[in-house]
DNA sequence: GTCCGAGCCTGACCCTGCGTCAAGGTCAAG
DNA sequence: CTTGACCTTGACGCAGGGTCAGGCTCGGAC
């Protein structure tokens, strides 16, 4: 006859592992002693060790209850879904230590390297310190969300930024920064903005084109999310929104030409 | 400005776990607009990918803190770490992955397939079920406690097996099933043990010489574990023993010849 | 105006799989 | 008779949240 902790030592559990199977009635409470001692037969070993194994395998211990008891039939397919739970924790793993790897590459925990140097680009071309701010966000927020895309994506704001006439537009853009919603410039930046949509949406087709890939498509939730941090980072932004659909733009993030609505024509009188 | 439901849909985690971040001081409080609630900018997004990215690497909650504060040598050193504590991760679970498949091979808990096959023989070979259960609980026992050696150790039980006299002699022994300490057929059986062991020590030394092994030696401990197994799963085993140490031999699992003392022989007597 | 569903707030308890005291009783050896 | 190793029950603690409960707020439809 054993004593838990020579029970557990054959296991190769701990004494409080084989009280607290106890208390949950995974493993039946021995007889005692004289004293009050647990006292375990072999028998005792063997349940603790299929215990362990199933344990050890992940199963729940609520679960390796049922299983210890159930058929052929059944316990087979536990051992299926066990295996596929263990086969996606694997892969889980895996990718963690991909993302750790590139956590410790890059020094930019939530920015993939492209932006990184867009964004450096833009400082070097002396863009404000505010619209790159704006930018970082949004890009982490992009990056978040589409991993996959980014490159594509970055190839083509590098693009617009390489491109002299684009380059040109946005940089007379950056008054953006420092307009409030009823600034006389207003109007005339939209004219800009409206050039610069018109000219960038060639570049980015053809960039895609380039890469043989087709333009990626940001979804309606990040691109509300999007307009969202524009409009609430810009104090003038909801004006100059409201400018380009007079301009036949609607959006900001996913941008589209609207189709010439007359009644729409009539509000700008 | 984001809510909290847009701050972890942003960055893939439950409302739940930004408040608990909060709580234990790991993400900031944000500011709280003119109803109390908590109103994110996009850097709080940046914050939290961090926190998840050096979590879901399995980084305790706690550490991610001062982790995020660190330096790039210090934070190198950390993730070096990480890294370390995937990979083993993943061998861990690889090595369940095998344990769990040789469990549904095998129709068998906790046996190795060699095992199982053993037992499927002694089953075809008309021993008795109690026997042959008797033996499977013993296999667990060895199987948790030196699973290197089942290989070897099985070898030899195979070879025992097969061996004409051996297994004639070794189901003979089978009424140690059903025998009383009593029983009147108990010493011829005892007889019959002895002419087993005889001949099985020979075997056991040659397929370990076989196999370029040498004969697995089992622990004092173990030995003891299984010795009690027999004995508590025969009624006659003890009286077995006894008259075994008559016969000159000493132990179950560990069977040993005994210097002939002749005190031991007096008592024979 | 008001009504509804969705979303936010705090506070509190629940879960797993044990670890870790606390406060005592027991056992074998010296 | 003491000492130290074990045993007992009971209780609280941990991570990392899940899941109410009970109440306030928001935005849109009617």
């Amino acid at each position: 006859m054993l004593t838990i902790s020579q029970l557990a030592r054959y296991a190769g559990v701990t004494v409080r592992a084989v009280r607290h199977y106890h208390a949950i009635g995974l493993l039946p409470e021995p007889c005692r002693d004289h004293s009050g001692y647990r006292r375990y037969d072999a028998g005792a070993v063997v349940d603790l060790i299929r215990i362990r194994m199933l344990a050890e395998g992940g199963v729940p211990l609520s679960r390796v209850h049922q299983l210890l008891d159930a058929g052929g039939e059944e316990f087979a397919a536990e051992v299926a879904e066990i295996d596929r739970r263990l086969r996606a924790d694997i892969r889980e793993r895996q990718h963690h230590r991909r993302q750790i790897a590139r956590l410790a590459a890059g020094d930019s925990l939530a920015l993939p390297a492209e932006a990184v140097a867009y964004l450096e680009r833009m400082r070097e071309l002396g863009f404000p310190d505010r619209v790159i701010e704006i930018e970082r966000d949004s890009w982490i927020l992009i990056a978040a969300q589409m991993p996959d895309e980014i490159p594509v994506l970055m190839a083509i704001k590098h693009a617009t930024l390489e491109h002299e006439t684009l380059r040109r537009h946005y940089l007379s853009m950056a008054d953006l920064a420092d307009c409030s919603p009823d600034d006389p410039r207003l109007p005339s930046l939209a004219d800009r903005v409206a050039d610069f949509l018109e000219a960038a949406s060639t570049v980015a087709t053809a960039v895609a084109a380039d890469a043989a890939e087709e333009e990626p498509v940001v979804s309606e939730e990040l691109s509300a999310l999007l307009d969202t941090v524009f409009v609430e980072s810009f104090p003038c932004a909801a004006r100059l929104l409201e400018l380009l659909e007079d301009r036949g733009w609607t959006g900001w993030t996913s941008v589209r030409r609207m189709e010439p609505v007359l009644p729409r024509r009539c509000e700008e009188a």
